[in-house]
RNA sequence: UAGGGCGUAGCCAAGCGGUAAGGCAGCGGCCUUUGGAGCCGUGAUCGGAGGUUCGAAUCCUCCCGCCCUAACCA
């Protein structure tokens, strides 16, 4: 019996919720469905064991997130457990560095596995004796094939003009050979006597399976690589199909979820356990996560890496955890998304608006706010006293009075945002142009009076006076003003850069390509803007590396750790929604 | 082609025979010392065709489309 309700039958229909962190009551989807249903039925004697099973070939990306936290919810909603395992049985591209990666990224989801961190290689000895278990059974044989000639035997498929056949496979010569010549040859295999790729070892099942799996996988290959963890002690490795189900097993997991590609692998899977007779798992497969302008594969984003389209594996515009932390995305807002998109098995590609909008919602309530002007344009108060500094009160958070206020000096000299001058508005453009007046947030209504030019025409200093009854931004006469802007004063400013980021892809599906095209084609050539010229209010001063403030109607910006004391680099995270962006796309393109 | 899956609004996704939840995006409006936030309003007959039924997105049949596998990768 589970201690713990969370989930129940709902009165009026019998259907299945749960109540998520806020109370409301949530769907349940059709892994949780199983989890009850076997639960009802005493399985597994009431346990609920689940386990996240990455490679370290590569940093983990929002995609693995949805599993791993997929994982790990399940266990907790039904007090079971959950383990980190490492499916380290492919030493030519797995590393100690992605080992640490994904490490740290899954705990900076917030995820425990305790002290269930695992790796595959921790049962190479045992699979190794289950696998000389099979050999005596006869279930498995050693087989000299090479890779092309399993795979001709295996049906490759074949093109008859438009048709593709897939012939039925056809047995290999190897195939009867007695036990203790398979048993020795299994141990020269292992002692290292044969060259890589020379032999395999292969489970005997049925060369005319409908399903190619079935058609003797090979369960072990000859690779004298040294390995990560095991160094140089084995001269063979066990493939995915032969390690994955018995890792479960061995460690006592109930469910064992996985991605929709594996599903044509559960036949094997069970087959494997069924032979040894040790605790069965159930694999359960849910479609993978997509996301619109980016890719998700390892191999894809290390493809990226190694062609220098980005700067790392956590360039700020991966989508790699490491990536969308240094871009300033928080675990909360990953948290939310993946609670958001649902558990199925339909192919999905999700919005990366509901992302952004997962991400806006939390620093929305958790990011200061600050004054910073990206592209400065100097303004000067004529009719304020020169050399005069006053400090003015600013709420540093007006989604949490807890977060006080602090004080911003104001003088004679300011930045403004170049863009929020315009010298010949149009028609909804309600910010600063000649005659208009403005209020400066947390300060005066000022009222341009001139334009100043160079020999070129740029606009370099705009002349403006305050109206000093309109102190900390009211009118006590009651007259409006349309537009508040954000701005520095230009004797107390903090010079800064700031990282413009946007997304990697032009295209909503990069893997859509045109005939003869390349899916690097659509990369955003303006992806990364760098300002240097940014103008920041002083109590940006002491920003600590991975800081997030909200610049006030500019967005979000993360403090990247390639700053430098005094010289602080900002990321920006996401923009805050922009209306008038929007307007103003919609008169251009009229 | 074989085998395995999937198909509910632009994008996710509830629904499990009783007459289409919710979120994101979009659009319109209210409010506003961030054109931010917030608030209100706004869209579908369920891939198609038949059938069963008083009644079908939900059951049956056929068809169509998309995805996966055909690695000594995972």
């Amino acid at each position: 019996m589970v201690k713990k309700k969370p989930h129940s039958e709902n009165a009026d229909g019998g259907t299945l919720h749960s109540a998520d962190d806020a109370g409301k009551v949530a769907p349940v989807d059709f892994i949780r469905r199983i989890v009850i249903e076997d639960l009802a039925v005493g399985k597994n004697d009431g346990r609920v064991h689940t386990r996240w099973p990455p490679e370290p070939n590569g940093y983990i990306h929002i995609g693995h997130a949805k599993t791993v936290l997929l994982n790990c919810w399940i266990a907790q909603e039904f007090g079971g457990k959950f383990n980190l395992r490492f499916d380290d049985t492919n030493p030519e591209k797995e590393s100690v560095e992605y080992v640490e990666s994904i490490i740290e990224d899954v705990r900076w989801l917030g995820i425990d596995w305790e002290d269930r961190l695992f790796y595959a290689s921790d049962y190479f000895e045992q699979l190794y004796q289950w696998a000389e278990e099979l050999i005596r059974s006869g279930d498995a044989y050693i087989c000299d094939l090479s890779p092309e000639e399993i795979s001709e035997r295996r049906g490759k498929a074949i093109r008859e003009g438009d048709m593709v056949i897939t012939p039925p496979g056809k047995e290999s010569p190897h195939r009867d050979r007695s036990v203790e010549e398979n048993l020795d040859l299994f141990r020269r295999m292992r002692a290292g006597e044969f060259p890589d790729g020379a032999r395999t070892l292969r489970a005997k099942i049925d060369m005319t399976h409908p399903n190619l799996n079935m058609r003797d996988p090979v369960m072990y290959r000859i690779l004298r690589t040294t390995h990560h963890r095991t160094g140089g002690e084995w001269s063979i490795y066990p493939t995915y199909d032969w390690t994955h189900g018995q890792s479960d097993s061995i460690e006592g997991i109930t469910h064992s979820i996985c991605t929709l590609e594996f599903e044509n692998h559960r036949p094997l899977y069970d087959w494997y356990l069924d032979r040894l007779g040790i605790h069965h798992p159930q694999q359960i497969e849910l479609a993978r996560l997509n996301l619109s302008y980016t890719v998700l594969s390892k191999r894809k984003l290390l493809q990226l890496v190694e062609k220098g389209c980005v700067g790392n594996w956590n360039d700020p515009r991966m989508p790699t955890i490491a990536g969308l932390r240094r871009r300033g995305y928080t675990p909360e807002a990953i948290r939310d998304f993946v609670g958001r998109i649902g558990v199925t098995k339909a192919e999905s590609t999700v919005d990366i608006a509901l992302l952004e909008h997962c991400l806006r919602q939390d620093l929305n309530r958790s990011a200061p706010r600050v004054m910073g002007v990206l592209d400065p344009l100097k303004v000067v108060i004529t009719n304020y006293p020169e050399g005069r500094t006053e400090e003015l009160d600013a709420i540093n958070n007006p989604e949490d009075e807890r977060a006080g206020t602090r004080q911003v000096p104001f003088s004679d000299v300011l930045y403004i945002e170049r863009e929020d001058f315009c010298e010949d508005p149009p028609k909804r453009f309600y910010r600063l142009s000649p005659g208009r007046e403005v209020r400066l947030r947390y300060a005066y209504f000022i009222t341009c009076t001139d334009v100043i030019k160079d020999s070129t025409g740029k606009i370099i200093e705009l002349r403006c006076t305050y109206d000093e009854a309109t102190r900390g931004g009211d009118s006590p006469d009651g007259r409006k003003v349309k537009a508040t802007l954000h701005w520095v004063s230009a004797a107390h400013a903090i010079d800064a850069a700031v990282r413009l980021y946007d997304r990697l892809f032009t295209q909503e599906n990069p893997l859509d390509v045109a005939e003869g095209g390349d899916w690097l084609d659509s990369l955003n050539p303006n992806s990364l803007q760098t300002l240097t010229n940014c103008k920041l209010e002083p109590s940006l001063g002491g920003a600590k590396p991975g800081e997030i403030y909200q610049f006030e109607r500019k967005g979000y910006f993360c403090v990247d750790p390639d700053s430098k004391d005094g010289q602080p680099v900002f990321n920006r995270t996401v923009t805050l929604r922009d209306t008038w962006a929007k307007i103003k796309q919609k008169h251009e393109k009229r």
